[in-house]
Order: structure tokens, then sequence, then C-alpha cells
DNA sequence: AACCTTCTTTACAAATTCTTTATATCCTTC
DNA sequence: GAAGGATATAAAGAATTTGTAAAGAAGGTT
């Protein structure tokens, strides 16, 4: 659900795998460089989401890969450093940075400045949609559209539906479904789902008659495809 | 060539005293305020660029503050708090704080973190207003226009309609808006829902007997567009 | 104190959804 | 191809949910 992609630009290795293991724990992709060069191909290769950075390299100053960075870079730059003088952190704050923290950090603190700093950037929430061709349930939102259209379907439709889409191919048994839907107590009730595939067939299906997402099972249940 | 305006909320004299003349010297424009109360009412009437926020208030606690202000107010929001231990950072920051400085600060790092959140504000758009086609809510100034004329709405009414406009498309069931609008206690209390609803109709849709805004979706909830 | 606004509660009307019944259609098996 | 069981569909009435008006309560203001 997470799925941020962070980029790690660090020389320290106790420092790159405590990263990883913080950041993999909380959902996040994480890829690592081990100084400054490695990183900036990395970045410029396969932009992340986020690059954390840290001041100290071996091979050229956190400060300029910085600068390098920024040039085209626009996503959030969190800095990590040893350093804690004034001097620096107004310095890498000025030249782009989101962030500054000094090493060692809490790691809690950490994913918080994360979140915050990603919460401008990846605003828009994951959809979760299932396409079904002819019409796609929309989860997050609860709808139902068809040729852009949305399809109105009480409670008891939209909860049987989904159950049909979320095992799609399975042939799904009358007792099942009626367990799920209503109730332990109503297994025996076939005649209502009978009533309700026939109103959902009736809305999703482009012929009724001759449904291609509904199929029965005759004497089992029904099947979603 | 700056000119942000920054609003202080704190208590400590010395503090805000330090925070005017350091910002004021770097071409910000300062207002200030002392409490809690004092502190929302002047963010509200006249909504600054950035805010930076104690969390030791004598009359509310700053995180109940926080969120308060977050219910509207999109621009960037600096923490300064004693408090430096790691769960106070964490929650504010999860709040929607952009920034935690721990006091005593350097007011140099401040000015670089005031900076680096600006920078951030300013080139995103910061969306104050959403505009429903039919009517417009003015988040900042928390005021609903429909044909340019200002709809009275009552805070009860502008809490749900906010919610519904921030959720448009997804249907929010019954139980989630009683417990964003009047708390977890009154998760069962829907004819408030109903109430509410039926007066919010009257002064947005255009007829109210056939509302195209406020969809019900029966059985679950209620659905924004 | 009188007034105004807003919230809460009550009562009833309207709309929607669920359940049941009746009947038609399909499918399998002999 | 006929019989019998399983499935499909429409339409009724029953039950639940939702909408609306309006009265009472609470709180703040003049």
């Amino acid at each position: 659900m997470n799925s941020a992609e962070i980029l790690i630009i660090d020389d320290e290795a106790q420092i790159r795998k405590l990263l990883e293991i913080t950041l993999e724990s909380n959902d996040f992709k994480v890829t690592q460089a081990t100084n400054a060069k490695e990183g900036l191909i990395m970045a410029a290769n396969h932009p992340p989401d986020l690059i954390l950075l840290d001041l100290g390299l071996p091979d050229e100053s956190g400060h300029s890969v910085l600068k390098k960075l920024r040039e085209w870079y626009t996503k959030p730059i969190i800095i990590l450093s040893v350093q804690s003088d004034e001097e620096d952190i107004v310095k890498a704050l000025d030249s782009g940075a989101n962030d500054y923290l000094v090493k060692p950090f809490r790691t809690g603190e950490l994913l918080a400045r994360i979140r915050s700093v990603l919460r401008g950037a990846t605003a828009e929430e994951t959809k979760q949609v299932i396409d079904c061709g002819n019409f796609q349930i929309d989860l997050t939102a609860r709808t139902v559209k068809k040729n852009n259209e949305i399809i109105k379907l009480t409670a008891t439709e939209y909860t049987l539906l989904t159950l049909f889409a979320k095992n799609e191919g399975k042939v799904l048994t009358h007792q099942y479904l009626l367990k799920q839907v209503w109730g332990p107590g109503y297994i025996n009730q076939s005649q209502y789902l009978r009533v309700f595939i026939a109103q959902l067939r009736k809305k999703i299906e482009k012929d009724p008659n001759r449904p291609q997402h509904i199929i029965t099972e005759s004497g089992v249940g029904y099947r979603f495809v």
C-alpha cells in the first residue's frame, strides 16, 4: 500500500542496514548507494520518491551532491549527518534539502519526518479498482461503474458482487454465498440467491439472458469470470 | 522581497520577542498570539503563510490546536517545543506539522527551516478553494458561496460539508460521518445525520428533492459528487 | 429577561429494499 | 421428448430505511 521508493546514499554499512530494515518493515522499497558517484547515477537512472543523503561521503562533499541532485531532482531529500553545526544545517536546507537529521537519529522520528515530506508529494491515494472489462468496481469509493456511469446497487447486491469479484474463476456454492452475504442462518434460503443474482445480472450484464460474468453452475453454485 | 506573514502562537513573552526580532529582521511580517484560543481566532480571521506553534500552551494542548488548525489550514506549520520526546515529535508530525524544533533552538536553523517549508508551499499550489460547480467552499475563509453569494452554514453543517468535499466520489458510511463530525460516542445517532443532510441539501442543492451532490446510498451512507 | 441561533428530539410521511409468492424456463436423465 | 428437479423472473406486500417538519432544549447575546 505504501511502496514509495527510497534511495539511501551512505557509506556506513551499519547505517544502511539499519535504515534498510526500518524502512522495509514500513512498506518502503529501498535501494542503496555507498558513495556520491554511485548515488547520483542511481538517482538519475531510476529516480526514487525520496532520497536519504549522508553528508559525510568519502568521494565527494555531501553539499555538492545535494546541489547536483537539486539541479533536476524535485522530490524530497532528507539529510542524515553527524554534523550538528548550525552552519551545515542552514547550508543544506538552503541548498534544497527538505529536512536534516543529526546522527544518531531516532528511527521513529525519521519515519515520521519521511511521512511528513512524502505527504505533500504523494497526495493521491492508491485506488483499489477491480476491472471486469464490461464494468469496474471501485472498492475505496464503494461504487460500480459501467460505461463511466455509476450503477445503483443496494448494499446486499454490492456485497454479493464484491464477493464474486474477489473470487474470480472460482465456483462459489449456494451455501457459501448465503452464509457470507446473509449469515449462517440463511443457508437454506436459495431463493434469495436466485432473486439477487437475477437483479445483479440485470444491472451488470449486457444481455441478462446470456450472462457473461455470473455463470450458473447448476446444482452447485455460481462462478464469476 | 520576502514579506511572508508568520503567526507565532506561544505564551512565553521572551520567545515571542526573540522570534519577532529575528523574523522581522529577515523581512517577515509577524503577528502574535499568546494562547490557543487567540491563536485559532487569529489564524482564522487572517490566515498567515506559516504558523509557528508552541506545544506548551496554557489553555489547550498544542496537539489539539494542531489538529484543529489542520482541519482547514493547509499552509506550513512548524512546531516549537521544549519536549524532545520522540513520541511528541512523531505525534505532531503525523498530525500534520511540517517540522518540529526543540527549544532552545538556533535562530539560524529556524530561519533555514522556515525558508525550506515555505519553498515547498509556494511550489505546490495550495488549494484553498474547493469548486463543486454549483457552489464553492473556501477553506481559509470557512465560507461557502453559491452564485457568488455567501450561504450561511452552522459549524456542524460546515464540518459535514467539508468532510464530503474532501472525499468526493467516495461513499462515507453513517458511522464514519457520525464519528468524524460528532465524535465516537454518537455512531448510533443516525437521526442527527438525516436532519443535517436534509438541512445541507436545502442549502446547497438546486432541487433538494432531487439531490445532485449529496447522494444517499441506502443502507450504507452518503456519497458526494 | 427576552431574543436569537443552533442543536436535539419526536413524530410521521415517503422512499427504498427485502422477502415472499407465483409462474415460467432451463437442464438433466431416462 | 417427456418428467422432474433446479433455476430465472416478475411482481406483490412487508419491513426497513430515509426524509421532513416542527417542537422543545441549550447556550449565547443584546
